[in-house]
DNA sequence: CGCGTTATGTGACAAGGTTACAGACATATT
DNA sequence: AATATGTCTGTAACCTTGTCACATAACGCG
């Protein structure tokens, strides 16, 4: 009975399981479906899942005790959430936050389950060791970006980063782009209202739109 | 041929490796041996082997353009360098530095051997696993720290954990310091003068007398 | 249209990073 | 002992970023 169309074919890493494996695979799990704007987990919080995304964008971000959030990473389709699995391996509360930015279909694998194919699945393994890899280095440039760069740069490496690619245009308040970056409202709206007496951007109440990419592009890369 | 006192016994977690594969882990692996001071790796570098510290510690540290230098993390004994595991199985280059603070020993295992032992050995995988979560679990607490918390709360925090634990000394350098949280070196001084006027500090070339633990308790878990 | 809500603008000040030196201490050398 | 040299620490001035306090503007809805 092979349960055709399954949602391990949308997992490229995933394609060299096996039939065997893949349906005791798709047996175990079982699909959740998230509306935007859920709350898949906070600070406290254990998983019991391991969790793949199917569908949808996660965004997982902390917060300080003065309210101050940061954007940490997103989970797009395809990927896993790995500080669900370092929690769940780890049996460690999560120390984070994840939104759904969008409605998110994904699968949910008990921690038992997981743990069995973990060590029969060279396939699994791999994808799980360079979903932790991927995550770190990127942990890493984080780090990098927060302690070393300058405010105009990150800002205008963000503004590039989330703008709509045919139009240059991003749907974004001032207080979520300060989420992204861990800063203020009012210091993303000084840094914007500076770029626009430059040039680079014009401003209108819920949206950027780019007015000189070059330029942004010049500051970005510096 | 029981290479008895084996270097596997000084890692719990691997105790349970079972006695063939104990023995061939053995074999396949090389004993290093680095002074201190030396450059484990550096930036641009692509490691070939994967990397166990016996004894001594190596510390991880990145370089910004500027010259501000941030440390990430320690590999202290009986734990494995994550970042050299993350860019061996990613074939990626390091993107951060990392220095014998100690006289080092440690034992490389040829990348090929390792994906082959991590196939075979769930203890090995739950090793790396768990050390892949120790890290990333570290790192965004990192993060957190350095985007969120007050410069007086992180030096208090450094002078505690890096303190002599029977005199309350610590023999380092205002830049020794200043590069543990990623700031500059006169941002360090500046503090560590303020923290002497209130009496919790005396300073002296080369190294800092803690006179009031339990305020800069008080103040590291504000 | 009027009104409440949310988004943005801005000034003043605090905290932290940068630049530029000065001085203090340690060690080696004469 | 006196001097020289290198390293470490102190400090002032200035710039960037974060915080606080409020003003103003744009939107959405009855």
């Amino acid at each position: 009975m092979t349960t055709a169309a399954s949602w391990i074919e949308r997992f490229p890493a995933l394609s060299a399981l096996g039939d065997e494996l893949a349906e005791r695979l798709e047996q175990m799990s079982q699909l959740v479906e998230l509306p935007v704007g859920t709350t898949v987990f906070h600070p406290g919080d254990e998983p019991q899942n391991f969790l793949l995304v199917l569908d949808g964008v996660v965004r997982v971000q902390m917060t300080s005790e003065t309210g101050r959030e940061i954007v940490l990473y997103r989970v797009d389709p395809g990927e896993t959430c790995i500080l669900t699995t370092t929690c769940l391996l780890g049996r460690t509360p999560y120390n984070a936050e994840g939104i759904t930015e969008s409605p998110v279909a994904a699968v949910a694998i008990p921690a038992a389950h997981f743990h069995e194919l973990i060590g029969l699945s060279p396939t699994l393994r791999d994808f799980v060791f360079q979903s932790y890899g991927e995550r770190l280095t990127h942990l890493l440039g984080l780090v990098e970006e927060v302690v070393f760069a300058r405010l105009e740069v990150r800002v205008a490496r963000l503004l590039l980063e989330r703008a709509d690619e045919d139009h240059g245009i991003l749907t974004q308040t001032h207080q979520q782009l300060a989420v992204e970056l861990g800063t203020a409202r009012e210091v993303i709206s000084r840094q914007l209202k500076d770029f626009e007496r430059q040039g680079l951007v014009n401003l209108k109440r819920g949206s950027i739109e780019l007015a000189d990419r070059d330029a942004l592009a010049d500051l970005a890369t510096a």
